[in-house]
Order: C-alpha cells, then sequence, then structure tokens
DNA sequence: TATTGTTATACTCTATAACTATA
DNA sequence: TATAGTTATAGAGTATAACAATA
C-alpha cells in the first residue's frame, strides 16, 4: 500500500522520538538513566531552582507524572525539592552535585549530536523543522 | 539561561510526540485507544497481513514488545494473528472489521492534520523536516 | 475559587532473559 | 547457527480522581 498521502509526520516523529530514547539508555547505561529522566535532569541543569510547575508547563506532563518521575530522581540522589523563594506553593527543583554532573553530561551529549545534525543540514532547514513542529502542535490542539 | 547553543531539537521532538500521544487519547476517548495502539491498527490498514516482524522493522520496538501491544489488541478484537503465507515461522496480523474501521479512523484522522501543516507551511519547509529526522536518527545510531 | 502539588491506583510501554519453533 | 515469536518478569511512564495547602 504506501499510498502517496498515507501519514508521514507522525510516524516519522514517533520513529526518532523511540531512537532517541534507545540512544539515552545506551549512552547513559552507566548510570541507570531513561529517558524523560535525562530530559528532566539536562533541563535543570539549565534552569536552576526551577518549580515543579516549570516542569509541568515546559514538558507537558501532568503534575502527577512529574510526582513520580522526582520521587525516582530523588531517591537516586539526584534532586532535592526545596522551599520556592518567592511562593509557598510551589516546590523548587534542586540538582544535587551528582545530579548536576549527569544533566550536563546529557545536555553537552545532546549539544554535540545537535551541532552534527545542523553541520550536515544548515541552519535553514533546522529552522522548517522546528516551524513542522511548530504547525504540527497547534493542529494537535 | 538558555544558552543559545542549548539543546533544541531533541526537547522538540520529545514534545510534539507527547501532544500527539495526548491528542490520540483524547480524539479516539470513545474506543480507548493509546498512542502504540491507534499507530498499529493505522500502519495495518495500509499493510495488510503484514507479518509481526514488519512492525518490528518498521517501528523499531522489540518483538516482545509487540507481543504485548498485539495481545491487546487481539483481546479487545480488533486484530488477528494468522498463519503467514510463506514462512511458518512468521505469524501474520490481520485487522478484524472492527479494528479496520478503527484503523482507518486513525489514518484519516493523521492525514488530514497533516495536510494541513503542509498547507500552511508547504512542500519544501515539510521535507526540510524529514531531512532533519533522518540525520538525527543517524546520528543517534 | 483557582492553582500547585501529592497520594492512591491502575494500565500501558518497554525492556531483558530464557525459551520454542522454524529456517 | 540465525531468525521469529512468546513467556515471565520488572520497572518506568503516564493518566485519573480525590485530596491538602496556598494564593
Amino acid at each position: 500500500m504506501d499510498d502517496y498521502n498515507a501519514p508521514r509526520l507522525a510516524p516519522a516523529l514517533e520513529h526518532a522520538t523511540h531512537a532517541l530514547g534507545l540512544w539515552v539508555e545506551r549512552t547513559f547505561r552507566d548510570v541507570g538513566l531513561t529517558q524523560a529522566e535525562a530530559h528532566v535532569l539536562a533541563y535543570l541543569a539549565r534552569h536552576p531552582n526551577a518549580a515543579i510547575n516549570d516542569l509541568h508547563t515546559s514538558f507537558g506532563h501532568k503534575r502527577s507524572t512529574l510526582t513520580s518521575i522526582l520521587d525516582r530522581l530523588e531517591a537516586r540522589g539526584w534532586v532535592r525539592r526545596v522551599p520556592h523563594p518567592t511562593s509557598r506553593r510551589l516546590v523548587a527543583v534542586e540538582l544535587t552535585e551528582a545530579g548536576r554532573a549527569i544533566g550536563e553530561r546529557v545536555s553537552g551529549a545532546l549539544q554535540t549530536i545537535e551541532e552534527r545534525v545542523r553541520a550536515k543540514v544548515g541552519d535553514t532547514v533546522i529552522g522548517d523543522f522546528l516551524a513542522v513542529i511548530h504547525a504540527l502542535e497547534e493542529e494537535l490542539q
């Protein structure tokens, strides 16, 4: 089959995300890192003292989902929940030293890969990629 | 934070895939469909009598993962495992009538969304999107 | 009242390892 | 020996619903 107007974007998206997940598990096997954990740590490495709610809005996960992920990260000694400086109903998340090391490692490894992709396809094409992602998310609302 | 060379591709990819998952659950709530199930049904609607191994190579999942997904789909009466016409060690997967209806519905809904995205950004940009996906997957190997 | 987060619960997703059957 | 698939098992991801605390 494979008719000319079969869905292409969604399958490609899923496939790449799945490949990214396998890459994370393979690359960080020494610490036993999953995809969700890797991205939370990388995010925290770049956004010190982010509130849980920032993760919620940035990632699009339910708050209860983040509770689970942060519980595991905290149990492994990679993050700490701390009082938020300005609001008592927010909870800030801090990286421990071990967590920061891993977060920066993830972030750096992703940067390297993205640099290589950019070098291969060029800035314009990268911009177009992000434009499609954006347009797609709008249609999915 | 948010330095100019922070990872952008991977987070965008994850975010869009997550949004797609939420869209699937919302759009097909009446039948109770998950993202993985939706994509398998849509694939089967376009590839009659695909072997489990075709799903394995197309999606990148482990074979045992597909066993789980197909078990659930079969329990709900949406697919059937049948003998493969040419090899006794392959297992073909057939859509039931109910499964075909759902698979075509998923496929059609995705087509509509992708049409809209294409109309918004143009063919070239779509091509660039796929080029980035391709380059990224190469780097992730 | 609305927002932020947790708890309890329940599936689904996904993988690894050991196994069977077929090629 | 290599490939295709299942079974058993386990952990991670994710959601909903009910709840408490704060704004």
